[in-house]
DNA sequence: CTGTTAGCGCCTTCAG
DNA sequence: CTGAAGGCGCTAACAG
């Protein structure tokens, strides 16, 4: 029914050695050849089979990419980054690598399921893209997972993610190790982003910042609120337990949040926010409640996702260069460039300072 | 090296193909044999190998989800949706399906080689998304490479796609036909909604409206323009080629084009764009001119993404069911929902009137 | 440069 | 209900 190898084989006077030869492109064949079997390809238009091929080789073209939201801009932009670098030229076979996106949905049990699933594929690299969730027992499990998979020659790129906690950073560092063993990390610098965002507003005159923080133990949001609380502490403004809402990353927790916020602290003068679209979120909840930005209130957000210039005001936020980090996972997945030494490399992220932040009144 | 079934059964004391069987849980096996099985399994921290079972088994758990731009929420929000629906258990050993989502970036030369990798992967399903181009060759060429797909056994479901030109609707139509076999479209109503869009402009007065159309040779594009042209017709409305610009689906394209319109026309009332990104774009460019929405310009959008409804003022726009539609694709891919009758379905979308869109002066 | 020979790890009849 | 045997389609040493 289906055309196998052997059928171009056969169609082309030679062995199905042969043309796998010329299909993999890894070994010399004489130029009349290659074409004769090319031309029979076409002819009987061949497609091979990639899971006989993998079980054969012991590999495959797939690279896959965990994102915790597919319908998030940020892990898209990543996403579309990471795979733009992957889905060029350079497999096996017919020259295409696959890059696959596989959407955890923030569900440490998913994340674990298409981590098992890629190992099952023999997938040649894996990238895990956003913050980490802070459970002791996932972490390890994550932890021993990515292990096997770096040990059975699976590349793994963290991309916006911190290093696993008591991972031993990669000895050496030193020249090119061929060995895709080294399990590297590309971490943004969440913590300093949010250092300088608060220290932005302190620096106008704002004392009482109201800080809508996302869902707790994740990485992503300690850092940031990290950072947050550094600034308040560097310049003594005092840290109100009062100030600060936990909530998804999500455009109705920063609507939620804000009003709670109003309700128990009617003299703050700014609001952080998460990400973007948290601080959206508070945005129309600070208009329903007919307060004007930044007049009244001040809003910042993380991330400038794109459409975080068109709010109105433009958002002030902290621009993390999601595109250009996604692309550098993507190479060194692929192992078209070597990782950083010691695996390991923070990103930093840029202070955008736009109309949705100014003096307190 | 890397423990394979056999040395499962042995652990257990059992053959090979009982481990099999317990693994694909579809074939009755004892209670106690299987327990067994799983225990040497989970010991033995056994993972199956994906490229030899789908060898042996001709098929695999692989479900591929085509977007034309993975960084657009609105492919994100169809492919999570979608995601969601197979992800679940139902799957063969294991238990789980891996949606994969393959992003085009609107080439077509990536579409097909997507295509290809996920025939040659032997994908259980594949899902198309988003507007097709209409290009006659690259019709073709899909149209043949889907045909090709279903008649090996692959689902294919076109999500927010017109049905393949010339293919001859889905005969039948009765029973669920257990085959897989047949084509299935889910088409959204871009027609009607642009129809819709451009009468209620009209019903509030306006007369000279500016439309910033996506890219040429695009379905959706064709689609939504038609509507508006439908409607300017139905209303005796003339119809001034110079109000229609053409770009891509991103904010650029409505800033650029609403600055060309607003000095190819200075008497226009209102801007139509292609979808919610362009009309941010073009919110911001009319912002920049010193025009105010709804006042002086009428702008709307078409999708209602998320940020839609906090532009400011808030997009009058077409919600399109992208989460629903998404997910019944999904269940149709997983045949885990009998196709619509005739293989064709219909989604329409819903006029969203907000605050972007007034009477004219 | 090309053909031959063995598997890769699993599933699936077929017996028992 | 379970075991034994053959093969899925391809690649990777080896010989020539």
């Amino acid at each position: 029914m289906t055309v196998t190898l052997s059928d171009v084989a056969a169609r082309a006077r030679v062995s199905p050695a042969t043309v796998s030869r010329v299909l993999n492109g890894n070994y010399p064949v004489a130029a009349e050849t290659r074409e004769r079997v090319l031309r029979a390809v076409d002819e009987l238009d061949y497609v091979l089979n990639g899971p006989a091929s993998a079980l054969a080789a012991a590999t495959s073209d797939l690279v896959g990419i965990l994102v915790n939201d597919i319908a998030d801009p940020f892990f898209g932009i990543m996403a579309g980054a990471i795979q733009s670098e992957i889905g060029g030229p350079g497999g096996r076979a017919g020259g295409e690598r696959m890059a696959v996106v596989c959407n955890t949905g923030g569900s440490p049990e998913r994340e674990l399921t298409y981590l098992t699933l890629l190992q099952r594929q023999r997938a040649a690299a894996v990238v895990l893209t956003g913050g980490a969730i802070e459970d002791e027992e996932h972490g390890a499990a994550v932890a021993a997972k990515l292990r096997r998979l770096t040990s059975a020659g699976t590349r793994v790129v963290l991309c916006g993610r911190p290093p696993l906690p008591g991972e031993p950073v990669k000895s050496g560092g030193g020249a090119a190790d061929a060995e895709g063993g080294g399990l590297v990390a590309l971490t943004f610098d969440n913590r300093g982003g949010g250092r300088h965002l608060t220290e932005h507003l302190i620096g106008l005159g704002h004392r009482r910042i109201g800080y809508i923080a996302g869902p707790r133990e994740r990485t992503t949001t300690r850092h940031r609120l990290e950072g947050h609380r550094d600034a308040l502490a560097a310049h003594g403004v005092e840290d109100d337990p009062l100030l600060t809402v936990h909530g998804p990353y999500d455009r109705a927790s920063g609507h939620g949040a804000t009003l709670e916020l109003l309700d128990r602290a009617r003299d703050l003068t700014a609001i952080v926010a998460a990400n973007d679209t948290v601080a959206l979120g508070a945005c129309a909840a600070l208009r329903e409640r007919g307060l004007r930005i930044p007049d009244d209130v001040s809003v910042a957000g993380f991330d400038d996702l794109p459409f975080s210039i068109d709010a109105v005001p433009a958002l002030t936020t902290v621009r993390l260069p999601l595109h250009d980090a996604g692309a550098w996972a993507g190479r060194i997945a692929t192992g078209r460039e070597s990782p950083p030494a010691g695996g390991i490399a923070t990103v930093q992220g840029e202070l955008m300072v736009r109309g949705s932040t100014a003096r307190p009144r």
